[in-house]
RNA sequence: AGACUUGUCGCCAAGCGGUAAGGCACAGGGUUUUGAUCCCUGCAUUCCUAGGUUCGAAUCCUAGCAGGUCUGCCA
């Protein structure tokens, strides 16, 4: 990934430019949970720890805050790693796990204990709550918590050795209960788990909660700015206080900003994971999903999703980016570097009369996406498909394709000139019947006369493919919009098994991409990825 | 209600006391063998509101208003 451009200069590198005197030592990392697959919001947040390392020549660390046994996997771990590198966030060897820091967390915990600043409680959780107070009541102290440094460690000890069941104990930090800031009235900082956890499986009952082992991890780790999402904004006091308590020399800097939220997107882990559950979806890779995984199925490329985390700022106010701001970075991209063929995805018939029978020509057609792929050659034949939008019987005064008596030009090929609407006994036209003028070859200096549009074809004997589209999830009311979802047939212009490239720009329907999954070369599937903005 | 925090165009977002960048979207024009692409042009006398300080305020001060987060032994 490349550094941010200077205008996206902010707030988080004003900060890193003050505090560090030598920006080069600046360390960051991306800590997620190992509880779920990565979206494209979480790209975000690796875009910017990523790229601010390497903008300032700094580490950037992978590390994951396994904390909690009860919802993490190793079927996420991998792929969290697999979605990190396909995203080019190079984070060398320095991948990191808070399992891997139990032993010292739990050292710190006595440091705690022995300042008299963590106490064992035997408060219950409904006991705590109510101890706990509310915004505007101060809490009330545990009646647990003035006991001896001994009798805490003693306690913590056996909590560790596994004496006490789930809930029965937890080991709180002793800060100030009548804080107006909750997160400071007491924190839990362990809890007893007899869980096993997929990495350190039973060595552990008690497990160390977010708020203590967060800012240890970065501490240990030489953390210098560790971003985060607004969430944790009211936890950056409690952040420090770990710290500084535990006698970290190193004392990271916690920078929040707000997480990105796409329009008409369903960006939350729960809901994701619930549309996958219940079937709505074919699975974390459905491509109609803003997961990496379904991102990448879909025909996005990291380069597609940098761009688009590079260009939506950061900052700390509450933001909907809308979705036409991803596809625009989607077609942005793609269009410099696909070539661009001919697909007709609702195909009439058109049967060119006066042209030869059973005579197939070559034509050669000039490449029009940006980038130079050749010229491939196309088969013409007396019998080919249009798509039924460029035919209309009665068109309006601006149309500039076909209808009945007018003469259009065939992308690459010959004027053709309609002459007779061929319907079937519900009235829907199946076959035009045109005929083409010899003289008006593409390529030929023809320019006797002109012709008011161009429209692209395929001739009959083409592929035909299954183009899956997918259409955003929701409707504009922001429920789940099961109608959206449709496959559509195409025929695709048989020169696209020249090229080697899996991505194309289908004229006026967007890009699609060979779908590596279900892809054989007798039954090619493609996916549009985006659809070009279309007038008519 | 208490603490913390945010409020600049339809959507993002620069701006940090010197007279409102940029992108998306939208609208108009031009080029074009596709109504795409490309190229122009337009698009906030005004920065949540009201006062105040100042030669000068989106930027500083005061008071309001609106949104977000926090009362898990989740992260």
């Amino acid at each position: 990934m490349e550094e941010p451009k200077e205008q996206f200069k902010n707030f988080i590198q004003e900060f890193i430019e003050e505090d560090l005197q030598d920006t080069s030592k600046l360390a960051t990392r991306f800590p997620p949970e190992p509880n779920g697959h990565l979206h494209i919001g979480h790209a975000k947040s690796i875009n910017l720890n990523y790229s601010l390392a390497k903008q300032y020549g700094g580490t950037f660390n992978l590390r994951f805050d396994d904390t909690n046994p009860a919802k993490e996997s190793m079927e996420y771990v991998e792929s969290i790693i697999e979605d990190v590198k396909w995203l080019g966030a190079d984070y060398d060897d320095r991948l990191f796990f808070a399992s891997d820091y139990f032993d010292k967390l739990f050292e710190y915990a006595i440091v705690l204990i022995k300042k008299e600043l963590a106490f064992v409680c035997d408060l219950s959780p409904e006991e705590m709550q109510n101890y706990r107070g509310t915004f505007t009541e101060s809490g009330v102290e545990s009646p647990y918590r003035n006991r001896s440094i001994e009798e805490n460690l003693k306690l913590f000890l056996e909590m560790k050795d596994g004496k006490y069941k789930d809930g029965e104990k937890t080991l709180r930090a002793k800060i100030d209960m009548t804080s107006p800031n909750i997160s400071m009235r007491d924190p839990v900082i362990y809890r007893i788990s007899h869980t096993n956890h997929y990495r350190t499986e039973n060595k552990w009952c008690i497990y160390p909660m977010y708020d203590y082992a967060h800012p240890l991890e970065d501490a240990i780790e030489g953390i210098t700015h560790s971003l985060c999402s607004i969430e944790f904004e009211n936890n950056r006091p409690l952040y420090n206080w770990f710290v500084e308590n535990v006698g970290f020399e190193n004392k990271p800097r916690q920078i929040e900003f707000a997480k990105m939220q796409i329009s008409n997107t369903i960006m939350g882990k729960r809901y994701l994971k619930k549309m996958v559950d219940d079937g709505l979806v074919s699975g974390w890779d459905d491509p109609r999903l803003p997961t990496i995984k379904g991102l990448r199925r879909r025909g996005y490329t990291a380069e597609i999703i940098k761009e688009f985390c590079n260009n939506t700022g950061i900052s700390k106010s509450d933001s909907v980016i809308d979705i036409s701001l991803l596809f625009h970075f989607a077609r942005n991209t793609l269009k410099k570097q696909v070539p661009s063929i001919m697909a007709v995805i609702d195909p009439i018939k058109v049967v060119i009369t006066n042209y030869p029978e059973n005579e197939i020509q070559s034509l050669r057609i000039e490449n029009n996406s940006e980038v130079d792929m050749g010229i491939r050659t196309v088969s013409f034949g007396k019998e080919l498909y249009i798509e039924s939008q460029d035919f209309m019987e009665n068109p309006p005064k601006k149309f500039r394709r076909l209808s009945l008596g007018t003469e259009v030009r065939l992308k690459g090929a010959y004027f053709i000139k309609c002459n007779e609407v061929i319907k079937d006994e519900n009235g829907k036209v199946i076959q035009l019947n045109c005929t083409y003028d010899a003289l008006t070859l593409s390529g030929s200096g023809f320019n006797a006369r002109k012709v008011k549009g161009t429209i692209h074809w395929v001739a009959a004997g083409a592929i035909e493919s299954t183009l899956n589209f997918y259409e955003n999830l929701t409707d504009e009311n922001g429920n789940f919009n099961k109608e959206s979802i449709r496959t559509v047939k195409a025929l695709v212009e048989t020169s696209i098994e020249n090229f080697e490239c899996n991505r194309f720009q289908f004229i006026r329907h967007g890009y699609f991409v060979k779908d590596n999954v279900n892809y054989t070369k007798d039954n090619p599937v493609y996916n549009c990825i985006v659809n070009l903005k279309s007038s008519y």
